[in-house]
DNA sequence: TGAACACATGAGCAGTTGTTCATGTGTTTG
DNA sequence: CAAACACATGAACAACTGCTCATGTGTTCA
């Protein structure tokens, strides 16, 4: 193989006409990326213990770290992935910031992935 | 700091009683993992870009990789992750293995993602 | 104003992830 | 049976992630 050409496929085994209407409705790959990456920030323990803590109650950082037994630096950069991903906001009372969830799609994107554990 | 103690909270801030109605609604370590595992599956463009194309119509391994312009061996390991985590299923037909979604949960924390995305 | 507190942030590092490349496995066909 | 096809898999490597550590920012209070 020469010039870097990749190797996509090699085989005669193509349904054109599944393919076809898949291309057809692929969705944007700017959208494919911001959904990517929307999932990404779920896909860690820490950010999902954090998420579900806030379910239930407005929390001050060190609140968080307390409950989760992590270091408050550690939660402050989970909080700011998590506020870049819109799905936390906060507000500050003195010294102290409280976050809170941003959306309802969260705990619907929670309940969703719990069905999908239960039930298997 | 001695011991590797790690610096949980240094803060004086604590508000117990929130702390303590949180701990006890905490998900098992357990569940808290798979859900963490179950989204880190989502959280690749090319995986998504599958699960997606899935949802049409079953397709085989080259088709996938036609479609998405993708090594037929990157598509293979992809479906594999896929496989693992329950999301797709497969039927052989002679030389020729079609995959297809396994679960009714997939496309409902798609669909929630979306709307997360759009309405931002 | 300066000290203490609550939190944020940058750098650095170990662990993880997604791809490529080479090769192996399972099936059909001549 | 051997050859060709469709797919799977292991190793290796670059890119990314999440944590720690050190330090910076914003606020309160004596």
């Amino acid at each position: 193989m020469k010039n870097k050409e990749i190797q996509v496929c090699d085989s005669f085994c193509i349904h054109e006409d599944v393919v076809g209407k898949a291309r057809e409705n692929m969705l944007e790959d700017e959208k494919i990326y911001e959904l990517a990456d929307l999932f990404k920030v779920f896909g860690d323990s820490t950010r999902i213990k954090i998420l579900r803590a806030l379910a239930l109650n407005e929390m001050c950082v060190c609140d968080i770290a307390s409950l989760l037994c992590v270091s408050q630096s550690a939660v402050s950069h989970q909080l700011r992935t998590l506020k870049n991903a819109r799905l936390v906001k906060f507000r500050r009372e003195g010294k102290v910031v409280y976050y809170s969830l941003d959306d309802d799609h969260v705990l619907s994107i929670f309940v969703q992935g719990l069905e999908h554990i239960e039930h298997r």
